[in-house]
Parts: structure tokens; C-alpha cells; sequence
DNA sequence: CCAGTCGCTTCATCAGATGAAAATTTAGCT
DNA sequence: AGCTAAATTTTCATCTGATGAAGCGACTGG
């Protein structure tokens, strides 16, 4: 062989030797991330295999197989002889959590800010409503687990993030639907990149216990319209906030 | 060559010569179906390369790129030397469209129903208010052309049903979030497998017309407040007929 | 009984060969 | 000259073989 393929480092991570060094893995966020990122636009066909094996330094069988796999999440299509071609936005599985981290990693548009918003704002009063049907009581324990970490944390801008995460995931998980949960799961994704417009003051994040308290109470009681007015104050707020964020800053 | 590969049909259902007879398509239908349905369950191995390109009567190319098509929607991990394992259901993407193909058809659970009926108390009032602040003209005149459609096909269960899920998509899309588009658009998968719990009486049927017309009013209206309200009576009707439904035939 | 080493299993990756289908070009005919 | 049909080229599809790497277990020596 001639083609020291093992030696190209490609300048990744490499945070796991086994799944983020594998050469298909490193098609898969290559592509993907051009793709999303809108440098290879629906309609046009990406470079034939054997470019591809050139460009990214690796053999055919990593280049197709990464391909199959960005086939698979509807990004791609391949027809016999006629190219790759990137498939329309409409057919991309926007919901995977590798799209939707190309999509708002490292930085998000100001307008997939706005979708995020009201997204949550859609969907969380609603599921803050079902979970106060549907929530056992080891459900309510782990939301006010979660609560009290919130209060816990709410002077470490850091910390309170995460323990806001995870206070709404326990409200989704309350709701004792797989699906319900999975959404959230990728909602939080995307949050987590979009953290810096959560980071306000430290007396912004105690504003927020407050609406938190009330929508933990609600399930408690198993109040599910109060749950669902609270919850909705909840993420109006951050809707607002994230309005204001981009206004300011953009 | 000796093993006549190229001449096992297989007895797929051969729709499309292109995109389903691709022979890593058959080997993630394979073991997607066996995976999502039960008969290969998480943590444990599934067989080894060498086995699976005998079973399934495809080459080892086919069965790494279906392999892999199948670890990029969270269902399985490959370990060098280890085996390749089925990962527990936490990591799946649930939302993906071939996972929600494989758990719905081409008989969901009684518990699937109920968490797809609550899915949709808990989305849809929210997407339904979110419409109505973002609606446009031409998302509203999208929704009336639905709700007439509906009114038109009261008769037919079949064109009903259909046209059931156009007017809920219309009322997703209009409120311009492509995030919350595809969440419908997967339940809309769901939907059409549990179609069976919808295909009610035709008198039935009408009773539902009025709540969607006060769905569509509210939108066109820009009330949200009361585009939920109706949103939620509409889908709570839906909820409890298929708790009906499910407690009469199972 | 424990520890270290060796070998086996199994996936990872590349390379080559053959095939098939679609797009493009070319040649021939009217 | 224009149109049709055949030939060619392009490009993906698939199988096979070879080599490598990493984990797991068995076996042996202390």
C-alpha cells in the first residue's frame, strides 16, 4: 500500500479512540456538518467517491459507508451512476441529534434561536400538563430533586444551567412518554449551545425560581391547567430573553 | 464467483427498484424491524458479520453499511473484537422515521396508542396557539383549503383520514417552525399505521368538523388563546377514542 | 493461586474486480 | 439540419480478499 492512510490525524477531537476516530464517523461529520451548514445546497450533487476518498483520506468503503449513514438520517440520496445528491431540507430527519447539532453548533442563527423558542414554548406547557396527569410519585420526587438542585445552584451561572436542563427533563419524563421525552432530549441539545443566551445575571436566574416553584407544585398536585399556565409563564420568559439576546447582540 | 449472490431475491416487497432493493437497505430493515420489535434485545449481541451476510444472502459491504446505517440512528454499537451490540432503548432515535415505521407497523402496542394519543394532547394545543401568533396569509388560506377538504370527503373514511392529517399538518406548518413540522410529520407516520382506531362511523366524522372549523377560525383570527382551547378539546376527543378503542378490541 | 503471555475472535479498513444503470456523446438516418 | 438510436463513459453497487487492531480468554510458568 502507498497510501499512508493511518497517519492522517484530520485534526479531530479524538475525544474516544473508538467511535469518534472510526474514518466513517469522520465522513459523516464532514458531510453532514457542510451540508447543514448550507456550503453543499439541496439539489446538487456532492464529489464522486473517489474525490471524496482523496479529499478526506480515506478508503471507498468508509466513504460509502459514512454516506449510507447521512442517506439514512435524509440527507442524502444516491442514484446508480448519477451522483450523490443532497436531499431537500423537507426530507432531512431534523429531529437526529447529530443534525441538529450541526445546526446549531458553534453557532446558531438568529433565526433557529426564534424556532428554539418557540418550539418550548409549544410544546412544554403541554407536557408540563401531561405530566401532572400522568406523574407517579417517583416522578414528582425526581422533579423536586431537580428543583432543589435549582435552587442550589442558582449562583453559579454554570451549574444552574445544567440543573435547569435537567429540571425540565424531569418534567418530560413525569409525562411517561418515550417520545415526549426524546424531543426534549433534543430541544436540550440545542439549548446547551445556545447556553450563552441562558447565562444571564445571577439575579436574572433567581428571578426564574419562582415560575419553576409553581410548575413543580402543580404536578405535585397534580394540577395539570395550573402546571401548564405555569410552565408557559416559564418559558415565555425565556422566549422573551432570547428575543432581547438577539436583538442586543446581533 | 461461486455464490450465486445476485440471484436471491429475497421476496422484498420491491416497490422501488432503486431505493428498497439496495441490498443495505434489506439488511437495516432486517435487523431495524428485529431490533425496534423485540426479538433482539438491548445489551446483547447481535450476530457476527460473517453469520449475517449468510442469513440475509447479501456481501459483507452490504451488512457493515446497513450496520452502520443503524448505529447513526442510535440502535446499535460496534465494538472492535466485541461484537456488535444493540443499545439500549434511551439511545434510539425514536423520532426518526424508519425507528417509528418499525414500532407502529404493522401493529403498535396498546401502550404505543396511548403514547401517541398523549403526544398529541401535549403538542398539538401549543403548535395550534403558535400558529395562530404566526401565521401568515397564505398558512391561513392553507388551513381553510384543509378544513374544506375535510367537509368535502365527511363521507369517505379513507379520504377523511387523509385529509384529517392534511388539516393538522397545515396548522403545524403555519406556524412557521420547521422543528415543529417534523415532529408532526412523524406522528402523522404513527397516525396513518393506527388509522384503523380513526376510521370511525361516518357520523362520527362530522361530529369532529366543528371543532376543526373552530380551529381554523381562532388561527385565521390570531386568537391563540382560543386556537389551543379548540386544539386541545379536538385532540382530547381523539385521545379518548382510542382509550375506547383499545379497551373494547385488546 | 496468581500473573503474564499468547492466540483467537471479530470488527476496521483498504484495494481490486465486476456489474449495472443512467447520462452523455456520437453516429447514422431521414 | 434535425432527430433518433446506439455506443461510450461515468458513477455508484456489490462482492471478495488481505491486512490490521483491539479486546477476550485460555494456557502456562512462577
Amino acid at each position: 500500500m502507498k497510501t499512508g492512510a493511518p497517519g492522517i490525524a484530520c485534526g479531530a477531537v479524538a475525544t474516544d479512540p473508538q467511535r469518534d476516530s472510526a474514518r466513517h464517523v469522520q465522513v459523516v461529520q464532514a458531510l453532514g456538518a457542510r451540508i447543514v451548514g448550507g456550503s453543499l445546497v439541496p439539489g446538487t450533487a456532492i464529489p464522486i467517491e473517489e474525490e471524496l476518498v482523496g479529499e478526506l483520506g480515506v478508503g471507498r468503503s468508509a466513504v460509502r459507508e459514512g454516506v449510507k449513514v447521512l442517506a439514512g438520517k435524509g440527507l442524502l440520496e444516491t442514484r446508480r451512476s448519477a451522483g450523490t445528491i443532497v436531499r431537500p431540507r423537507e426530507s432531512w430527519s431534523l429531529l437526529d441529534a447529530d443534525v441538529l447539532s450541526w445546526r446549531f453548533e458553534p453557532e446558531p442563527r438568529p433565526g433557529d434561536i426564534r424556532v428554539l423558542a418557540d418550539l418550548r414554548v409549544a410544546l412544554e406547557p403541554g407536557a408540563a400538563r401531561v405530566a401532572a396527569e400522568r406523574a407517579d410519585a417517583a416522578a414528582v420526587r425526581r422533579i423536586d430533586e431537580a428543583l432543589a438542585a435549582l435552587y442550589a445552584t442558582a449562583d453559579d451561572p454554570e451549574p444552574f444551567i445544567e440543573a435547569d436542563l435537567a429540571f425540565h427533563q424531569a418534567v418530560f419524563a413525569a409525562a411517561d412518554n418515550d417520545l415526549l421525552l426524546y424531543v426534549y432530549e433534543m430541544i436540550s441539545i440545542a439549548l446547551r449551545s445556545v447556553r450563552q443566551v441562558h447565562t444571564r445575571s445571577v439575579a436574572h436566574n433567581k428571578e426564574t425560581l419562582p415560575g419553576h416553584e409553581r410548575v413543580a407544585q402543580a404536578i405535585r398536585r397534580r394540577h395539570h391547567r395550573k402546571a401548564e399556565e405555569a410552565m408557559r409563564t416559564v418559558v415565555e420568559v425565556a422566549r422573551a430573553d432570547a428575543e432581547q439576546h438577539v436583538r442586543l447582540c446581533c
